[in-house]
DNA sequence: TTTAAAATATGATATTTGTCATACTTTAAG
DNA sequence: CTTAAAGTATGACAAATATCATATTTTAAA
């Protein structure tokens, strides 16, 4: 059983608030996992019993909409964690999380994660200001669906998607999301996300090779969005 | 100045968890505004050096967009508190808050709730439940947004507004918006909106008698959303 | 009360976006 | 390697929505 101390988890979620005696208690009660692509972390409805730190690998959080599409509402990669909203709700989980990659995270228990929670003021601290910046985000994102149109929302994702994930020796943008789930992310036909891709890539703003999408002109994109 | 201790924003905000003393002390920081229909509480990107406790009228929590429309992202009603995130983010307001109807609230400086929220542990709770509550919202609102027709958020936003600020006496929705507010909470242009009322109206699942708006058949209205 | 301004309503039309069909390409299973 | 399945791409068309124009009604100011 591995450590908490040296845990990229630690070095930039709300975590960095434990003592080392804290840390210590999170070490023992721990599960560590390995999800494979493609499988679930947990689905919208589950009942949560504890929170998941996300030590590799990035994950999708959607929501299953009444018209059967399913909405991806955030990514979530290594360093963060998942399911304090629940946890502090005591309701189960509003959103799947499925991994986009081979992933590794640990789950820790609920009763812990509360008994650091009032133990320790920074930490409790820290989660809110996690949770105050996350309804920032959605208020902010939820503005953009309403407003934009799906060229401007999908220049906008590109961007965000290089600035988050960063790119591949290539120049490539490093995430690799199919083109039902960049359509998922923008809300909008699979079909719909295609062609407005040709049509950037046709426009000399990205280029196109299989998967792989390259930025080539970030400051066209920027003005679309 | 009048004592919180039968103030409605103490039976339904997170404010009920404070104690005797704790109230008193609130009594007596906090300061009584009268806000007239149309005017703001307060503007995005201001800095709010407190938070707000609505004792009468309604509001609406809107923001921007770069299109130059105003997305109305939430409407907030007598009992609610304004201005949470802010001070626990330590940033400035992300949304403006403008009176939909003449409204009383009192402003309560940031150093006296600080001090509350680190020495009444049931209060931080309820601040952050409802914190998580608006997150939950936030995300299902912007799943609405980006997968459901403007029809379907139409339908949906007119029993919203019915089930969460009741009728009048003859059966109208008592909260009082303009088209164009009713436009930018659903996020559709204005005319799109009008020709959605009058398409309601003629299906008779609506009524429509100058401003008001009358649900005459929520069953085929819950059908559509 | 009169009058201008704002809000509501509706038609005509353009644009955006979704849907269905189909072809091509890549991936993965046998 | 072969082949079926999944993913990507594109055309044709339909539906949804925005925009612009204009008429009517309501509101509020002079």
């Amino acid at each position: 059983m591995s450590k908490c101390e040296q845990c990229i988890v630690r070095q930039f979620s709300s975590i960095k608030a434990l003592t080392k005696d804290q840390l210590v208690q999170m070490a023992n009660c721990k599960t560590s996992y390995t999800i494979k692509k493609g499988e679930p972390i947990f689905e919208e409805g589950e009942t949560l019993n504890g929170i998941y730190c996300i030590k590799d690998g990035v994950c999708k959080l959607s929501k299953l909409s009444s018209n059967g599409k399913d909405q991806i509402v955030k990514l979530v990669k290594a360093g963060e964690l998942l399911g304090q909203r629940s946890m502090i709700s005591e309701e189960s989980a509003n959103l799947s999380a499925v991994a986009l990659e081979d992933m590794e995270v640990c789950f820790v228990p609920k009763t812990e994660i509360l008994q650091f929670f009032n133990q320790n003021n920074d930490f409790s601290m820290n989660v809110m200001k996690t949770i105050c910046g996350d309804l920032k985000e959605a208020d902010d994102h939820m503005v953009d669906m309403a407003q934009k149109t799906v060229k401007q929302r999908l220049a906008e994702t590109l961007i965000y998607l290089e600035d988050t994930f960063g790119k591949n020796e290539d120049g490539s943008i490093r995430i690799q999301l199919s083109r039902e789930e960049l359509a998922g992310m923008i809300g909008t036909a699979t079909e719909s996300c295609i062609r407005l891709l040709s049509e950037f890539n046709k426009a000399k703003s990205i280029e196109l090779l299989g998967k792989k999408i390259f930025i080539k002109d970030k400051k066209v994109l920027q003005k679309i969005s």
